[in-house]
DNA sequence: GGGGTCACG
DNA sequence: GACGTACGTGACCCCT
């Protein structure tokens, strides 16, 4: 069973295959560009012998990436010779400005070469040239010899060198880079790179360019006129008098700078290309390298990443004979490395044995003793990798049809206990279906791993192992204890990446799992697991297990290294087996109520859909913002319209209010229309369709690994954006019921993360205002606004509590104006009264940016990473989005910890006060409990009062209850 | 499959 | 001088 989350992330973001899957792509590594990147990038570190070395770790980190990304392909580094070449011959100024390198890196540069030579990877340099031009070179004489070129670095200088056969990849930002990215960068396809940036020029390189001629200018006169010559050309027909005068003037000038940003690609190459192979390396030279370096935690590392990696001498799969039937089965072997280059890719990278294992053996278990001998070994070894495939994704109904095993890396096992199962069911006639294979009765397997599954003594490790946790609870098995591979992935680099299977074995084994659909297909066509035939269900099975285990080895130690323990073991680890019990139980629907509503809500849907088509003047799609911005601003120009960056009109609420208060009636039917139709499509219909046929309830699944900051989310059906707002929202929230006999109780924090930005950032008067239980929005307008709480209006506070959200989010004034409906200046000068109030908020909000420029990661009270990779960004606008997420994900992220920790504590609570409240449902900062009514009160006073005790803070927490028949009365 | 929109905290 | 803006999610619809 491939979990959700971990199904659907093929896309990877890794780098672009310099690959015509034969070993004869190559990677060009812009080793003295990385060099300057790393070391600013980086926080500073230093050897034991007090050496800077920060530059080479990033630098050893990322080859090891590339090396195992690139798979058995070419990699050369690429270095710049000496600071003067052939561009100073004929403009001395080329690079005057530079300054010198940092006293902290100079030492740096003789190690990045050592760094090069232990990896075993070819040094390329030429005096009188710089990189750049070596590479081009490179990229030519290896496009010329049919072989795909990558080149690895984010220098815009080298995008001119794009184009079929020759893509880029920049290691920071572990993003591809093509002539997309190229074109949104300079607005020209890569051909016409060199033009643009001869107008433009570059002030870090000293290149003159035209003066007042930017990057948007100059894309949009190539553009034009085709160019640099032809604009040149025809500068005198220019219509914009400066323009046209400076081009003129400056014609030279840009004919120069072209010259100094044309690279050349005819430079004398150092080695010839055909050096250039895939190489074996020196594993023991690396380590120690690496050792001397002081670079221990990530030795370890190396090793599994070299061993794994296709360029050892296992073969990669070549020659040997496949070990098992999932081999046999799988894709085709790797090719022959001799064999001529194929034009058809390959459907999925060659299969790899990955860490030290020369290779795998699946095995098929198909009776009871055979599966005993897979419980022995695990009792030998302490772990069991688990993992179980089931007909659908919704663990509280699914049925379970096999479970795989694996106790070590390569040895993995599949057990079937329902194939061919749903065809006899249905009853049908099929006499061409084979007889269903032989299987150990569920029952009995069950019995067998239940010892296993329950001793404490082995742990068993999962993907997601809440789905697997719940299928075991239903067959009476409480599995434990357990670890889960996809969680310790979420604690050590949330934020960074995501964390399903496929992704994590893409990135830390170099390994592509056999996809899911490429076992039970797609669409239409696709089957369930049930109906897989055997050979595939074991390759696909127990290669999930198989990996799992691997993916446990090489994350779990990391905890310790990044002092992830506390974090993982007191707040996700516990986490699996309560939300596993939340999502079994699920949550009761009145679907009559849902029906009746969805009825009513058609037929008031068609009234305001014929309104509005009467006052339109013709009928079309009110669904359609792309028809409904034509109708509004250009049939009956109703003002001009905003357009958005695709050229659409905007159609969203805040314009059709703004249509609406000038009197057009036609925009408030369409709000009119859209609530509604939002409320059908999304809920009452939805909704009903998600009512499980066999429980009778809604089963949310939880996603433990999904958000950036640590809070859950929901899914299938999304059960924390259920209505609450509005009048007919309410409608749908008294469709949750209890059960008979039973009532609702919701229990919500009460404004946590205002309290929480109180307590981090210690803001005096803040937490005072909470510890006298004060009504804080009014309470921080008197503070603010300088008015005594007596005199105190709505509108103030208002505009109080407005600012108080936006401190949440990194506020902006743009932000708060829209907000408030007032102008951006009017805003600013609000939150700067706020913070000069509060002083301490903006020291602490201060000090958030500038750890997070430093580590690229900010941490939560109890001391989760959130990693926030655009901080570093160069993109004004990009990187002041980072630094308001850096803001805002320790808030909520620390109110997301408190709340887990919370939800680990209430199982035993309850059951301490002989309670027997089932809590179905967490909405970020409430938790909503089925209860007995006669235990309802009692439930409310437990749950307060682990949730007001989940966390001992300088300001109180604060937690309300409610209890109702339905989930809006309770709220 | 991406964009637009909108439901929640 | 222009840019592009409040944080975190997921589901639905349209349209290519």
């Amino acid at each position: 069973m491939t979990d959700a989350t971990a199904a659907s992330q093929n896309d990877a973001a890794g780098i672009p295959a310099a690959s015509n899957g034969d070993g004869s792509g190559l990677y060009l590594v812009d080793g003295s560009g990385f060099i300057f990147r790393a070391f600013h990038a980086l926080p500073m570190l230093t050897r034991p012998d007090g050496t800077p070395v920060n530059a080479v770790l990033g630098f050893s980190n990322m080859l090891l990436k590339l090396l195992a990304d690139a798979r058995a392909e070419a990699v050369a580094v690429v270095f710049d010779s000496k600071r003067l070449n052939f561009r100073n011959e004929f403009y001395p100024d080329y690079k005057a400005h530079r300054p010198e390198p940092p006293e902290e890196l100079k030492p740096q540069f003789a190690l990045i070469r050592e760094a090069t030579e232990a990896f075993c990877l070819p040094c390329l340099e030429l005096e009188g040239y710089e990189a750049d031009d070596l590479i081009a070179t490179y990229a030519r004489l290896a496009q010329e010899a049919g072989r795909k070129v990558t080149i690895v670095s984010s220098d815009k200088d080298l995008m001119q060198l794009v184009r079929p056969g020759v893509g880029m990849f920049d290691p920071m930002k572990n993003k591809a880079i093509g002539p997309d990215e190229v074109f949104e960068k300079f607005g020209v396809p890569p051909e016409k790179v060199v033009d643009v940036q001869a107008l433009a020029g570059d002030s870090v390189d000293n290149v003159p360019g035209v003066p007042g001629i930017g990057v948007k200018t100059a894309a949009q006169l190539i553009t034009e006129y085709g160019d640099l010559e032809a604009l040149l050309a025809n500068a005198e027909k220019i219509k914009q008098p400066a323009r046209r005068q400076k081009l003129i003037e400056f014609a030279e000038q840009a004919r120069i700078s072209r010259r100094l940003v044309l690279l050349d690609e005819n430079v004398p190459p150092p080695k010839p290309l055909d050096e250039l192979r895939v190489r074996e390396p020196d594993h023991q030279r690396l380590i120690d390298f690496l050792k001397a370096q002081g670079f221990r935690s990530i030795v370890s590392r190396v090793e599994m990443e070299m061993l794994k990696d296709g360029r050892i001498a296992d073969g990669a799969g070549s020659s040997a004979a496949p070990a098992s039937a999932a081999l046999a089965s799988a894709a085709p072997a790797a090719k022959d490395p001799a064999a001529a280059p194929s034009d058809e890719p390959a459907e999925r990278p060659a299969r790899k044995t990955v860490l030290n294992v020369p290779e795998v053996r699946y095995e098929l278990v198909q009776d009871a003793d055979a599966l005993r001998r897979w419980v022995e070994r695990a009792r030998e070894t302490g772990v069991l990798a688990v993992d179980t495939e089931t007909d659908s994704l919704t663990p509280a109904t699914a049925t379970l049809v096999g479970v795989s095993l694996s106790t070590e890396p390569g040895i993995a096992c599949y057990i079937p206990l329902a194939h061919g199962a749903s065809t006899a069911a249905a009853g049908q006639l099929d006499f061409d279906a084979p007889p269903p294979p032989v299987q150990i009765p569920t029952a009995e397997a069950m019995a067998i791993l239940k010892d296993v599954l329950e001793d404490s003594s082995v742990l068993k490790i999962g993907h997601n192992f809440k789905f697997d946790h719940q299928l075991f609870a239903r067959n009476g098995i409480a599995v434990s204890p357990v670890d889960d591979s996809m969680l310790i992935s979420y604690v050590l680099d949330g934020g960074a990446h995501g964390h399903g299977m496929d992704e994590l074995a893409e990135m830390h084994l170099a390994y592509t799992p056999i996809p899911f659909k490429e076992v039970c297909g797609t669409g239409k066509n696709q089957i369930t697991f049930d109906r897989v035939p055997l050979d595939k269900a074991l390759a696909y099975a127990a290669e999930d297990a198989d990996i799992t285990l691997r993916l446990w080895t090489l994350l779990k130690p990391r905890l310790v290294d990044d002092r992830m323990v506390t974090v993982y073991e007191t707040l996700d680890r516990p986490l699996v087996p309560v939300v596993a019990d939340m999502e079994r139980a699920g949550v009761r629907i009145d679907k009559k109520a849902l029906s009746d509503l969805s009825q009513s809500l058609s037929v008031r849907l068609a009234e305001i859909e014929k309104d509005v088509h009467a006052l339109a003047g013709q009928s079309f799609n009110i669904g359609s913002p792309k028809q409904l911005g034509e109708i509004l601003f250009d049939t009956l120009k109703l003002g001009t319209g905003k357009k958005g960056k695709t050229g659409a009109y905007s159609t969203d609420s805040s314009v059709l209010e703004e249509l609406a208060e000038q009197g057009h009636t036609i925009a408030q039917r369409v709000l009119d229309w859209r609530q509604l139709a939002k409320l059908k499509s999304t809920y009452t219909d939805a909704l009903q369709e998600k009512i499980s046929p066999v429980t009778g309830r809604v089963h949310t699944a939880f996603a433990l690994a999904a958000t950036n900051t640590g809070r859950l989310s929901s899914t299938d059906p999304n059960l924390q954006n259920i209505p609450v707002r509005t009048e007919e929202g309410k409608k749908i929230r008294r469709a949750f019921v209890a059960s008979p006999g039973h009532k609702l109780l919701s229990v919500d924090y009460s404004q946590i993360e205002l309290r929480l930005v109180a307590e981090m950032a210690n803001i005096q008067a803040l937490k005072d205002a909470f510890r006298d239980g004060l009504d804080i929005h009014a309470a921080t307008a008197a503070q603010v606004f300088g008015i005594p709480l007596d005199q105190m209006t709505p509108d103030i506070r208002r505009k109080a509590k407005a600012i108080n959200f936006g401190i949440i989010y990194g506020i902006s004034g743009f932000g708060l104006g829209r907000q408030l409906g007032i102008a951006p200046g009017e805003a600013n000068a609000f939150i700067k009264t706020y913070l000069e109030r509060f002083h301490e908020l903006k020291v602490w909000m201060e000090s958030i940016k500038s750890f997070a420029r430093q580590h690229g990661y900010v941490v939560t009270l109890f001391g989760r990473r959130c990693y926030m990779p655009g901080i570093q960004d160069k993109n004004a606008a990009r990187r002041a989005f980072a630094e308001r997420q850096a803001i805002n994900a320790p808030i909520q992220g620390t109110a997301a910890d408190i709340m887990k920790r919370a939800m680990n504590r209430m199982p035993a609570a309850l059951a301490a006060a002989g309670s027997s409240a089932r809590m179905l449902l967490q909405v970020h900062d409430e938790l909503l409990f089925e209860v007995p009514e006669a235990e309802a009160e009692d439930a409310a006073r437990i749950v307060r009062g682990v949730m007001e005790g989940a966390a001992h803070l300088g300001v109180p927490l604060v937690a309300e209850a409610g209890i109702g028949d339905n989930w809006e009365e309770a709220h």
